[in-house]
DNA sequence: TGTCAACTAATGTAATAACAGTAGTTGCGA
DNA sequence: TCGCAACTACTGTTATTACATTAGTTGACA
């Protein structure tokens, strides 16, 4: 049964084992390994799914004034679209509240509500929580240190989209 | 006013930044941040999605004999449900096909066709290279070689749900 | 002002994923 | 061999996502 199991030592020769493809696999896999585990959990504890809960944070992070639409989708790491639908229904949940924007009757402000915060506040601690049993245990301190060090420019791009 | 307001500026009570946490939110940003740019350039060059590489590189993999549905679905790393019409997918662009398992009528043996094969290893090399491109170059030799050295166990775990 | 392109979010529709339930098969033990 | 639980994949149905289009708003400029 093994998984990997028939791990031929030749080197395939339309899959060069590369450095960074390496890494790149790495990141896949934990990232999917990770999210198999903690999705569920999150699921059975706060009673919503991820995208939830990428979304409650952003708007956590974002404070009092809340988000515009663009801006959540912008900065929102699991949905691509159809975020008017999922914020209708977190909406729709209470944890989430629409209002106008002043001066620009185009737009929507995005804002937590208080039973949002509190869903958010104990969804947050669970899955931390979950990804530190399911991640962060398995790595010693020094590969935290140099994973966060080496991943730490994908999280400071929201402009840079010019790769080459 | 909130709870961000009077706070300490610095570190934010329900968020400790740990190291681990760290480590996670850039593991999960480097995911999210290459896939939303190679996926669409996979669909572009190759004319079909990352769940259809992801199966067929798994087939690929498996060599000549393919793979039980099970398999696949447990290898894969982007399809968790839905396997089935995935892979009628697949099957009806020709890419994959259906055999059946000597000693077992229940079960299904997945194996690639030639198309299959050559559209596999087309795809492969293009995503290779935007993957090169998006995310091996945005770190410096030895950030790769530790990432992989410190993510490597995450794609040697197929048995041990044990955690904790 | 009037016109128009850009902007912002929502909507309609089709594709896909998630979840529960089903049909047929297998192997074990009475 | 009969009954039954486990197994394997599929199907029915609902929820969600993806993609294209639409409605209304804004700002610039003739």
């Amino acid at each position: 049964m093994g998984i990997v199991g028939d791990m031929t030592n030749e080197e395939d020769a339309s899959r060069p084992a590369t450095l960074w493809n390496d890494a790149w696999r790495g990141v896949l896999f934990a990232t999917s390994r990770t999210l198999q585990v903690a999705e569920p959990e999150l699921i059975a504890t706060a009673g919503f799914p991820l995208t939830w809960l990428d979304v409650l944070a952003q708007l956590y992070d974002a404070g009092e004034a809340g988000l515009r639409m663009q801006e959540l989708e912008q900065r929102s790491l699991f949905t691509r679209s159809g975020l008017t639908r999922l914020v209708d229904r977190i909406e729709a949940a209470g944890l989430v509240r629409r209002e106008a924007v002043p001066g620009d009757r185009r737009g929507v402000q995005v804002v937590l509500t208080e039973e949002g915060r509190r869903r958010h506040d104990a969804a947050f601690v669970g899955h931390s929580k979950v990804i530190e049993r399911v991640f962060g245990r398995r790595l010693t301190e020094a590969q935290l240190r140099a994973v966060a060090e080496a991943l730490a420019p994908f999280w400071h791009d929201d402009e840079d989209r010019a790769e080459s």
